[in-house]
DNA sequence: GTATAATTGAAAATGGATACCATTACCAAT
DNA sequence: ATTGGTAATGGTATCCATTTTCAATTATAC
């Protein structure tokens, strides 16, 4: 009998499509972020998978992320902070698009999607032009704010 | 004597200004990035004042690179390679602003200045947006492009 | 000069991420 | 059911950029 049962999820017909297997480490991990409200570590997410699962190893998180992020469907993010931070892409669900707000006292970030509309029309006209004068293939970008927080502008 | 002569350079004065000592390491530091046509790794640094100074070590390239980017005379940019990197920032020489092209083949960086303008228009409007709307004060804004170069295009 | 605080550099420590490798799970074909 | 090939796993060791530590040196104020 199989050990891992194959979920019948939104993304397990991604993953046989491109001949992967859906495991159980893969299945949990992909539950986590499908359920986290934040932008979580690996380490985050390790602890998270380990609570259920705990013969999961921080190694296979890893991978596995490696592994989504290659499939698209999560974004690999880092915000300074000294570790990568990941969310389920955009495309994935059918989570509005969205950039972010740093704040570069508490690492806090905020998810906005203000104004994404007119970002991506003059983005999409940069890359055109770009594209052509650098001869860059390009394939995503990027557009993000940093400063301070509600709280932390009253603190000090 | 003073061991280090301070230099009458345009940075020299904002030491002082400061209260911070214009000492050789330093200095010497401010020079190669003055010099530099690239992006420079703390290690890139440290190789070249090493050249001239081999007793300037390692860990006060880092630190004099930390007080720089807080004295606002350098920039600290992460291209995603592992490694930080620093450049004289804009306001310091009379650099014009640019953003960078990432090409995540070979991390090469390439600056731009097309659009800026445009750029920093839409940037400004959102920011005076954002800032209302979750009483964030914003410091500082990132755009950023990915793709893949002429080179990195053709091989493979 | 002497006092005082800032600055330095070598070595050790840190910490996120990766490499390695023996083991296990899955699957299709006997 | 058994087998053999390949994918996936997890613990450990390792990597490597950056920080920390601390004693020694240096610059500035007195
Ligand atoms: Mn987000
Ligand atoms: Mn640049
Ligand atoms: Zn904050
Ligand atoms: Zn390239």
């Amino acid at each position: 009998m199989p050990k891992y049962g194959r979920g019948s999820c939104w993304w397990a017909g991604r993953f046989r499509g491109g001949g992967y297997r859906l495991t159980m480490p893969r299945q949990s991990i992909l539950e986590v972020l499908d359920n986290a409200s934040k932008h979580l570590s690996a380490e985050d997410i390790y602890l998270a998978v380990h609570k259920i699962y705990p013969n999961v190893g921080l190694t296979t998180v890893y991978r596995t992320l490696d592994l989504l992020v290659q499939m698209g469907l999560v974004s690999k993010l880092d915000f300074g902070d000294g570790r990568a931070r990941y969310e389920l892409s955009e495309s994935s669900k059918g989570v509005k698009q969205h950039h972010h707000l740093v704040c570069t006292g508490c690492n806090r970030v905020i998810d906005y999607t203000d104004f994404i509309d007119e970002e991506i029309k003059l983005l999409g006209r940069i890359e055109k032009e770009l594209s052509k004068k650098f001869n860059f293939k390009i394939t995503n970008h990027l557009i993000r704010f940093y400063g301070l927080c509600n709280e932390c502008q009253n603190k000090k």
